[in-house]
DNA sequence: CCCGTGATTTAT
DNA sequence: TAAATCACGGGG
């Protein structure tokens, strides 16, 4: 077994579940990027849930299929990239079921390892909490870009997920809001679908927040 | 508050 | 084909 395998969050069963369970699942665990042969990563802090065809606010509403979402469409543990508003780029851990077109948009991370180079790539970024606290702020950080959308997580030695504790964290440690930016999506825009940190410096923002129950 | 920036989506 | 939109970030 290799070095990466002994961390790597263990199957393809840890991904093939509900947007809403992944999202929870991931925070605490460490996003890992190889950039150039240097190790690049942080703690998910927040995450949101996006849910398909119903979610009025997924790329993947109303069964939508394009160039742009397709990989959002691969097996639960693929990575969905995309470039927007003409500049950034955000990424998304694929889960569900193939073709389902679920997957949770990673938000934040307390950035761990490789700072010096994530302030290479972040030049706004005047203090640590300034490297990775959005989803267009983290992948600068960590130079997730195009090249990265569709990659199989699973696999890959570039971009992948190392497991940092075996169960998901209690509910209590969880916040839960709105998801950021959504509002033009109706009813769906006030649905609880973003999870974070509780008190966690590192989150995107602060919102008006419930604590999310345990479950 | 406003704007950059360009691909995607929607309207005509 | 044209117009509007956008899962954002930075600056005032």
């Amino acid at each position: 077994m290799s070095a990466r395998q002994s961390t790597l969050l263990p199957l393809f069963t840890t991904f093939n579940t509900d947007p809403v369970t992944l999202a929870r699942r991931l925070l605490g665990q460490r996003l890992v990027r190889i950039h150039q042969g240097v190790r690049l990563a942080g703690t998910i802090v927040e995450t949101e849930a996006y849910l398909g065809e119903p979610d009025r606010a997924a790329h993947t509403f109303n069964g939508r299929r394009t160039k742009r979402n397709a990989s959002m469409y691969l097996p639960a543990g693929h990575a969905y990239v995309y470039f927007t508003y003409g500049m950034h780029h955000c990424m998304n851990v694929v889960c569900g079921k193939k073709d389902e077109g679920v997957a949770v948009l990673l938000r934040a991370l307390e950035p761990t390892e490789g700072l010096k180079v994530m302030y290479q790539h972040r030049f706004a970024a005047k203090r640590d909490i300034d490297l990775c606290s959005g989803p267009a702020k983290l992948t600068q950080a960590l130079a997730i870009d195009l090249t990265c959308d569709g990659i199989n997580m699973l696999t890959s030695n570039d971009l992948f997920i190392e497991k940092q504790r075996s169960r998901c964290l209690p509910g209590r440690l969880i916040g839960r809001s709105a998801r950021i930016g959504v509002g033009y999506a109706h009813s769906w825009a006030k649905k609880p679908l973003r999870y974070f940190i509780l008190g966690n410096p590192y989150v995107s923002r602060a919102a008006p927040a419930v604590k999310a129950t345990a479950r």
